[in-house]
DNA sequence: CTGAAAGCGCTTACAG
DNA sequence: CTGAAAGCGCTTACAG
């Protein structure tokens, strides 16, 4: 069924059919009522395919993924996606999802130069962002999840420097002195802005960290071990994991040797899934909401789509959990 | 750049372009040697709408994720969209994600009846499916990641009936008697399946289970520890979680209770991902290859797509882990 | 308010 | 081995 089977069974023109379906250019409210009739009674649906040759609009968005193994144990892009797909059907759009690297960016450029979507989202940000220049240079509109500092560039991203400075600040308040933090790869935008949050809330606290508590770059089971028990030597207050992920692993490191949460030493984290909301205790840390985040992602993403001017960086608001794992005696 | 423009640089037709590039029909290898050298050169790619058009296909493929609450927990769905989109990137395939639920497959329709795609894949299986359903109606090209019963599907899934079987029966065989089954929603085929394996386990070794230690369609939180209370007053040996997030719940429950495993109690899983790789201590459980799952699927669905004839069910090896959670003193 | 016609960028019988 | 032409299913100035 094409709009050519429909104008010649109604006996008017395609162009007439057209207008009657997509509501552009004058028509008589009582040809279009036929027209309309017609087209729900055999359920005709007109070929996206057809339509984007016409228009060059593809009515397709691409989300683009981390291929990288951490984010297997971590729910947020899973999450964020469903943010994403659900604005996008709002808008009669479909999302692509593409696995990207940081040193291999080819399927993110295949959507592109096949001219399969209307722009994209970058579920991460890296420091020196392959996917972000290539797109730059290719004016392909498209906004980050994540926080980047190449000019120009939109993006949507939780606030976490805030965050994570009145999470640290709150610590401190509380008399917790030595706080450790223990973070995964540096690279990410991400990481390096927890960071700063951590440094700030002991700016604002008139306080300044420790240099040796601070753990960059830490991955794998065996390496968080080897650092949670150098902290633990180190008779530290409080440990922050970086995110969920490393939280969940030095949980598990600390009921291993037997250590008591919060008697024998405070966790907390910050960022906060449904891997740690389940933990016992409970754990302080810091709370986003990431579906609305992809859905604002999303939306940021149709207005440079559409031409209207949109915010270069929108900040997500955070709660603050205060839980069991911090609780003074 | 277009395929006109080449042709008029080169002082060719484009029908002979369009042969060149496509290697489909007869042409000098001079001709298609300047050709490949020139489009090389100006780095351009046919646009891949044109070309759905021209031909029908559309060089893309839906990986449809539900849309449930439980979902966000496991990271299954993730690591098998990885499957899926690696091996669609090979064969120059694109994946949309599509969210559905058991009630509301308008996301699905929506891809199918826009002729977005030119085949899908159907992440979770249901017990009355209304996308498969609604795809066998319509005769588009499908395969299930799970099973289903109903006739002419595809399918590719884990063993999950064989590796329950050999998991119980183990279990069985080690001495434990009262083993204990909790399990999510019986809507999910997957769920069944693992209980038709526990019983088969039970049958295998001779024995019948107790109808009262078998709870299905136990979910949140609050559902889980009523579970867990009673099965720890009708001291059971061992509590079999259904799935990840499941056993996880169990866990974390067993825990706050201060019940020792495997001292006081055995625990196990019939599937298994990082969450409960990490756990202290190590957790029996069966484990698959998920990502390879998701490629074999979409391997499958190429040939449906290919007109080749297909398995109508692959079965995926499993391995049994038999870690700490279940040894005896 | 309606229509004929050109065009979007490819592919593919058909003819030579 | 190569090309002219029709066609894929829409949209959109342009003319009436």
């Amino acid at each position: 069924m094409t709009i050519d089977d429909i104008a010649r069974e109604l006996n008017i023109s395609k162009t007439t059919v057209s207008r009657a379906i997509s509501g552009k250019g004058r028509i008589s409210e009582s040809t279009r009522g036929r027209v309309m009739a017609y087209i729900n009674e055999i359920n005709y649906r007109p070929s996206a395919i057809a339509q984007s040759l016409a228009t060059s609009k593809t009515m397709n968005i691409g989300f683009v993924m981390p291929d990288e193994s951490d984010v297997m144990d971590m729910p947020f892009f899973q999450t964020c996606i469903w943010g994403v797909t659900t604005m996008a059907a709002r808008m009669d759009y479909d999302v692509f999802v593409s696995m990207v690297s940081a040193s291999d960016i080819s399927g993110l450029v295949r959507l592109v130069e096949n001219h399969k979507v209307d722009g994209l989202i970058l579920g991460r940000t890296y420091t020196h962002d392959k996917a972000i220049a290539y797109l730059t240079e290719k004016k392909v509109p498209f906004v980050t999840v994540g926080s980047t500092d190449v000019p120009g560039v939109v993006q949507v991203d939780n606030d976490d420097r805030g965050g994570c400075t009145d999470l640290t600040s709150l610590l401190l308040l509380k008399g917790l002195r030595k706080l450790a933090l223990v973070g995964g790869d540096s690279t990410y935008v991400v990481n390096n802005n927890r960071l700063m949050g951590f440094l700030d809330g002991y700016a604002r606290a008139g306080m300044t960290p420790d240099q040796d508590l601070i753990h960059m770059n830490v991955s794998g089971m065996y390496m968080i071990e080897k650092t949670v028990k150098e902290l633990l030597e180190q008779r530290v207050d409080c440990i922050i994991g970086m995110d969920d992920s490393i939280c969940n692993a030095i949980l598990t490191n600390l009921v291993k040797m037997h250590i008591k949460i919060p008697d024998d030493i405070k966790v907390a984290s910050f960022f906060n899934t449904s891997i740690l909301d389940h933990n016992q205790p409970s754990i302080t840390s810091l709370k986003y909401d990431v579906a609305k985040l992809g859905m604002t992602a999303c939306e940021t993403l149709f207005g440079i789509i559409d031409g209207r001017s949109v915010k270069q960086q929108t900040l997500m608001n955070y709660e603050v959990l205060m839980k069991e794992s911090t609780q003074l005696k």
